[in-house]
DNA sequence: GGCGCGTCATTGCATTTGCAACGAATTGCT
DNA sequence: AGCAATTCGTTGCAAATGCAATGACGCGCC
């Protein structure tokens, strides 16, 4: 009866279209450490993030890695329980908390980079000549949809 | 003691930061309806593609949306209970159901596109002359780490 | 110095999610 | 045709999530 169907398209919708690469990047990925390293996509991203940067806080991971601070706080206190985080309370503001990896932190994130380094290679492949083009969009896009920060 | 750093770049890691766009993009654009409309995004998405294949079954929600197949189909139950979509059973083959919106349903569609297309509108400006790169770069990432289809 | 206001991290709780199990229906194999 | 295997959609249940409330602390104004 209605044959009625809108001319919009979804294909060429960005935000759907980068949510569904997201999802299969992220899973994708996921499936190479979940079961060998019984580490979550919360857990990986808070590891690659003090990998980078020792000594941050919670709330600086919140920010940078756009995860929600209950999210991040359960993920570290995961990692904590696994000996691989270590919380100290930061002695210039004490509500601070300055993370860091432990030992066994460090000796599994030397397995893991090298996983995520492949798969940035696969990306790249996949990407082509327009890799340089496809990194600069998402860096334009953070900035300009990125929250207002309130402060 | 240890000012041990990686050299990783995580500002370059495109599953992170395709992950942190595609989350701001989705909360940005679920910011307009969802507190005018009461949709959420896994409604968005359904209604969405509904809007556009008129007739389709979950699973084909499912394989086009990235959602979880329960997902999809408590979506659609709360959508039908607004009056917003029908499901009827197809005739060809018993186990799939034909989804569509009523009228309601396309009322509401009709008030809903155009706050997509002035999104992606928004989207275009901000990405400007890497537009095309970017989409193309989606499609391909999408083609390439798109799960294994166990058909 | 004291007091109100804002920030950091955690936690309680309600909602959402994902996975596995299930019933109904179809397909394929013999 | 008969029966096993598979597919579709739903649902039960445990785990994950988001939000608001809380406690500890720092900052600024008086």
């Amino acid at each position: 009866m209605t044959e009625e169907t809108s001319d919009f398209d979804l294909d060429g919708f960005t935000p759907y279209l980068s949510a569904v690469v997201a999802k299969i990047l992220s899973e994708s990925l996921a499936r190479e450490y979940q079961d060998r390293f019984g580490i979550s996509i919360p857990d990986w991203r808070v590891l690659v993030h003090l990998s980078r940067s020792d000594g941050t806080s919670v709330r600086d991971i919140e920010r940078r890695v756009a995860m929600e601070k209950s999210k991040v706080s359960r993920a570290v206190a995961r990692l904590e329980g696994r000996g691989l985080v270590v919380k100290r309370q930061s002695e210039d503001d004490k509500r601070l908390l300055r993370l860091s990896l432990t030992a066994a932190g460090w000796a599994l994130m030397r397995e893991l980079l090298p996983l995520a380094d492949a798969f940035q290679s696969r990306i790249r492949a996949s990407l082509g000549e327009d890799f340089d083009a496809f990194e600069r969009g998402l860096a334009s896009l953070r900035r300009d949809f990125a929250p207002r920060d309130p402060g």
